[in-house]
DNA sequence: TATCATTTTGAGACAGCTTATCAATTTCAA
DNA sequence: TTGAAATTGATAAGCTGTCTCAAAATGATA
């Protein structure tokens, strides 16, 4: 029953201490169902957990998931009129590659320009901590 | 008067011509007034015009970009909940580094970034148009 | 140049996604 | 246990962007 992500839930407790905000049912049951996916909409979330809680609000549902994009556990991604809530816990990070011809998103990862975003940050004297890289273009089948 | 933007205008007018589409005033009113820009919403265009073009209807200056984006002129890329339109002629990208703690901004620019990621594009069959690099972290003085 | 089928425009209605409102409920420090 | 403060759920409201449609403009053709 415990949940397994128990650092992701330090992180939020962390989080919530240091502004005054208070720990509820619905903020652990949306970490542990957000856990579990590596990106998701507001509105899929919604219908995934009003089978175990119908009474759970959308409303609640997307105030919880920007209170994890404060928290650094979610990063949001506007994607043609939706918002997707990336895990930034999933697998490291990955970038993606966007086609703007047929909305298809390809993810990757490199690790050179990892480091060199690394450095650029030192020469400026800042410590990242995430980071968001979209390449927009065309993909080969819709190249014509 | 005449406008400094021969090679886009050609390129409508191609565009125009293989879809049976029509050159009308405010198509080139649009064009010129984009390729002026860097980047523009829809609504920030709407505004400027209305100055000279009181008259100039919102839903024109959507379609108009929108038309742009499938002439390959522009490029449409989602920004919090508003639409960003790129123009794509204008070259120098520059990333962010974006600190979490005070807002601030710094931009920069990095050949070897960019060369990779042209490289991983083309690993992928992808051919770039535009880009989007963002880094967040504290600078050295929110780090405390 | 006049004709006219076709496309475009402007204004507002409409639709989808997200946030604001607010009374009722829950949390948690004392 | 108590009570101030935060949160929730339901829904209204807001914001962007698209659709509708009558009127106007375009441009191919004669």
């Amino acid at each position: 029953m415990a949940s397994k992500h128990v650092k992701e839930m330090e992180a939020l407790k962390d989080h919530l201490g240091k502004h005054q905000l208070k720990l509820t049912r619905q903020r652990e049951l949306i970490l542990n169902a957000f856990l579990r996916q590596e990106h998701i909409t507001a509105e899929a979330m919604y219908h995934q957990l009003a089978k175990s809680d119908p009474h759970l609000g959308l409303a609640t549902i997307y105030r919880t998931l920007n209170l994890f994009c404060d928290a650094g556990l979610a990063q949001a991604r506007h994607f043609g009129s939706q918002t997707k809530y990336d895990n930034v816990s999933h697998k490291g990070h990955h970038d993606h590659l966007i086609c703007t011809g047929c909305d298809q998103i390809v993810e990757f990862e490199n690790e050179e320009i990892e480091r060199l975003q690394e450095e650029v940050a030192i020469r400026n004297g800042f410590i990242i901590k995430t980071h968001r890289l979209e390449l927009y273009g065309l993909c080969s089948r819709c190249r014509h």
